[in-house]
DNA sequence: TCCTAAATCAGTAACGATTACTGATTTTAT
DNA sequence: ATAAAATCAGTAATCGTTACTGATTTAGGA
């Protein structure tokens, strides 16, 4: 039983005009814009809900913080080393053969998850 | 310069011994059955070292704390979203749209990082 | 519209995984 | 053997995140 809230409409706004795969205080400067008095406990809840209900995705690319995506479809995320940069990026089955080509990026290592429930725990 | 050290030593030869993907916390408990006086910033201080060079990976399945790969290839990993399970996938073109078939997994959403250095870093 | 219960909020305190610091010990190269 | 650099154990500090509080907002029935 979820009621509405205008501070979670900001929030999912907010991811849904960024590329740029903020963090939970990236979001809340972002929001702050709209809701000035917004708090950032506020911000990291309606985020939580929101990876739950699976409208976001949470992204960790081991910089320490958690970084959220607007874009809740299946894709890739490449993370520059160097500038900390997260792009998108389809996922088909050239993709990690071909990530040097297609993106000029030089693919170093991965770590991918896919999330679900397991064999065991579907019986 | 490194230096050898038989905490470091004994740390990676935990995660090559195991498959659960242990958190830093794990691999302490794990690694103080052979250097009982070992302390868990130790623990911490070389599993970075360890990623940083790239001989182990760090995996993080958004539990709020990290998990670490002995097995640095390129592979996928399961996470069921309610035992916890962390199982590794190899990768291949058909594997992310078989894997309910071949590994009873059944697959809600995904968060893939690559890693590695962009285009305009490149430069 | 009015009213009540549930949901959400802002603000703040607490938590806990991780990191930084200290002086002692170990490693490596000379 | 010795000295510089690396690493260590132990502990304190950091900081992203979560939990708690009493106040406010939402939703649905009277």
């Amino acid at each position: 039983m979820r009621n509405y809230s205008k501070q979670r409409e900001a929030i999912l706004k907010v991811l849904h005009n960024s590329k740029s795969h903020p963090t939970a205080a990236q979001v809340y400067e972002e929001v702050k814009k709209e809701i000035p008095n917004i708090s950032l406990g506020t911000v990291y809840r309606n985020l939580t809900l929101l990876v739950e209900s699976g409208e976001i995705l949470s992204v960790a690319v081991g910089d320490g913080n958690d970084h959220f995506d607007g874009d809740n479809s299946f894709h890739l995320h490449l993370h520059c080393k160097k500038c900390g940069s997260i792009t998108d990026v389809p996922v088909d089955s050239k993709t990690f053969d071909a990530l040097s080509q297609s993106e000029g990026f030089c693919p170093q290592n991965a770590v991918c998850v896919v999330y679900g429930v397991c064999r065991n725990c579907n019986k």
